[in-house]
Formats: structure tokens, sequence, C-alpha cells
DNA sequence: GACTGGGTGTTACCGCAAGTAACATGCACG
DNA sequence: CGTGCATGTTACTTGCGGTAACACCCAGTC
């Protein structure tokens, strides 16, 4: 009855998830999100109930599965953003090291965008706002939290945080996903362009002379 | 045989498609994204083939679908980014349109940001970076346009407007969904702390007294 | 050694949604 | 009248998420 026990089942168990996890890895690399549960199962040499047993339903497994690229993805990006280095280094840095991963695996980052989407098992709650990728709150509330331990806002400079948080991972989100599209331009120029955006240079540019209007 | 050329069949035909689109727009209104080809067809008061006589697949209805309101959005959106005012001011007044808009009606929102997904017939061409909605993409380029009309970004400015963009109306995009699933402050509170981020305050504030590390 | 319990695995099925014949009907035009 | 054509139907196929029922293996135990 100790919940701490670990018997030889257990972890033997565990280990088949681990496995299990692995084939989906590889089935969504290939097929991309819309990887079937039959074909996952294919993958792992078992038939669908496994599945089933292990994670619940394709919910359960997508979110092991995100959990664990989120999860390593988060890590990369709390080094960077942790590094002892000036703020801009350190969100050029941040920058440039989401949008490699992405540039690597676009399989997998495109699987990770995408919630549980329909899923004609009854109305689920759906709440209204949920839809956004978990991975991208996460990446968020995260970057919310170091701006706010790092950089003096004042009053009411939690909420702000949050909402630059939020701001700051959906601007590196579309830019990343529209240049993975059409690669306009190399990886440094857009991690460039994108900390000049926040550097506000937008603000400080003057305004394009015989413009329309006046 | 000419093309120009509108029997009273090919404008009823258009009628009727106008008619099925509305009918379409409420079950969406009322069901999100994951409305049924049936249930979109029984509010129609019709079957199933006709939508697909009329729009080919899903996709193209959903296509049909989010080209008027994504067309209605971003006229709302150009009037508030062409108004003959300031820079801010129009910054302001965009985000504060787009907000609203969600705000007023988050199912139709929540249906523009999906695109086709699964679509199990064959794999279609699946392009990665196809996966943003289009009403994101549109809406990238749009900004990107007014940006390279009215800023003087010198020489490469073309590319740079592209990415700051897409990279603007993906920071809006994110911060609104979070905004609209926690409502943390008022839409007043939301524009100007984004303003306040493309204004540049996270370069010219400093770092905080007595953080981490150094 | 027989009995029991839990984890692993299977086949066969349900429900549901997308998409597709194949057939029926109303209506213009020669 | 018949020929064409758009409009409408019912009834089907396919494929996926998810589940029920049954079979096997291997511990522990009397």
């Amino acid at each position: 009855m100790d919940t701490t026990q670990r018997t030889d089942q257990q972890r033997s168990a565990d280990r088949r998830r681990r496995e299990l996890l692995e084939a989906a890895d590889r089935v969504v690399l290939r097929d991309g999100p819309q990887a079937s549960m039959n074909a996952i199962a294919a993958e792992a040499g078992i038939t669908k109930p496994i599945l089933y047993r292990h994670f619940g339903d394709k919910g359960g497994l997508y979110a092991a599965l995100a959990k664990r690229h989120t999860d390593a993805l988060l890590d990369s990006l709390r080094a960077a953003l942790d590094a002892p280095a000036e703020r801009r280094e350190r969100v050029e840095a941040t920058l440039d090291t989401y949008l490699a991963a992405i540039e690597a695996r676009p399989q997998v980052y495109r699987f990770l965008m995408h919630p549980a989407e329909g899923s004609q098992p009854g109305d689920q709650g759906f709440d209204v706002g949920k839809h956004s990728a978990p991975l991208l709150r996460r990446m968020g509330e995260e970057l919310a939290q170091v701006i706010e331990e790092r950089v003096d806002l004042g009053p009411g400079g939690q909420q702000l945080a949050r909402v630059w948080g939020h701001g700051i991972v959906g601007m590196m989100h579309a830019a990343g996903d529209w240049w993975l599209g059409e690669r306009p331009c190399s990886r440094a120029e857009l991690v460039r362009s994108l900390a000049d955006l926040l550097w506000g240079r937008l603000a400080a540019t003057g305004d394009r002379v015989g413009g329309p209007g006046f």
C-alpha cells in the first residue's frame, strides 16, 4: 500500500510506457499531427487497446508526448534566458534557440502547436480560449516569470510581465511559423529583426516621406 | 458560352450559396469549430450532398466561411490602421479593434484560427508551415504592407516590415488568446501594455535590484 | 500442484463524421 | 413531348476514436 513502493511490474510498466511514447514520437515525426492511434500502435508493434490502457485517450497520449518535448524545449530556453549576459544578448539567444528547435524538427513542432481538436465523445467543456497550444501557454508563463524576476517594472509589474510574456512568445511563434514556411531570410537575420522590434525600433523610426495622407 | 453571362439559375445558385454560408455561420457560432457537416446541412434545412455540391469538401466550406469573416475583420483593421493619427494612436486602435472582435464573437474567432486539420482523404500537400491559420497570415501580410508604406526603414526595409508584420500579429493573437481565457485585466489595459512593449519599454527599463546572479 | 489476481495482449465490435453513389423531382427550352 | 440540368433525397462506404469481451503469462499462496 506504500505509494513510494515500486514493484518490478510497475517499473516494467514505466519502461513500456516510455517505449510506447518513443514509438508515437517516430510516427508523429513521420506523419505529422494527424497520426492515427492505429498507426502508432502498429509502430509500437501492438494494438490500440493497449495504448488506451496506458494513456486513457488520444488526448492523454498527446499530453504525455507534448510534455516531453515541451519540457526539453523549455529547458533549452531557460538556459538561454538565464545566461549571465546583457539583456539583448539573452533575448537574441532565446529567440535563436526556439527557432533552431522548430527548424530542426518541424513535424514535432507542428504537432505541439495543435490542441486536442475535435474528439467527438460528447461536448467536452469547451472553454473559450483553451485552444491555444499548451506549449505556447507554458512558454508565455515561463517568460513572464523571468521578466518579472529580472526587470524592474514598478507597480502592476506582475501583470505587465505576463502580458509581455505571452505577447513575446506569440511574436516568436508567428514569425517563426511564417519564416519556416517561406524562408525569406537567414535565421540570424530573423533574430535580429525581432530583437529590433522588441527594442522599440518601430517607435523610433520616422514616417516615410511622401506617404499617403499627410 | 460567355463567361460574364449570368443566368437566372446562376444568380439563384449564388443566393442559395449565401444562404448556406449563413446557416453554417449560425451553426459554427453555436457549436464552435467542430460543427459537423450534418449539423450545418440540418440548420440550412437540407442534406449533406448539397453542401458538398456547393463547396466540394469541408475545407471548401471552411475556406468560404473563413473568407467572409477574415475580409470583414481585415476591413475593420485597415480602417484603424489607416486613420489619420499619430502612430501610437493607430497602433492602439488596431489592437483594440482586433481584441474587441475576438471578444465579441469568440466562437467565430476560434473557428478562424483552426486550419483544415486532419482530413483523412490521402495526404494532402502537407507543407510544413502551412498550419498557421490563413487569417494570421493574411493579417501579417497586410500589416507588413502598411508598415512598409508608412515607416521609413531604409535598405532591407521590405523584409524587415514583413518580419515585423507577422511578429506583431502573432503577439496580438497570443496575448489576445490568453487574455480571452483568463481575463486578467481590462481590454484597455491590455492594449496599453502591448503598445508599451512595442514602444521598447522592455529595453528601456532597468534591471531589478538584488536580482539573481549579479 | 491447483487457485487466484493483475498486467499484457488479442479480435471484434459500436458510434460517428466525412464523403459518395444512385436515384427522384421540378422546370426551362427546342 | 422529351431532353437537359440543377436540386433534392436515401443509403452506402470508409476510416477513426474508443470499448467490450475474451485469452495468456506469471507472480504468490494454501
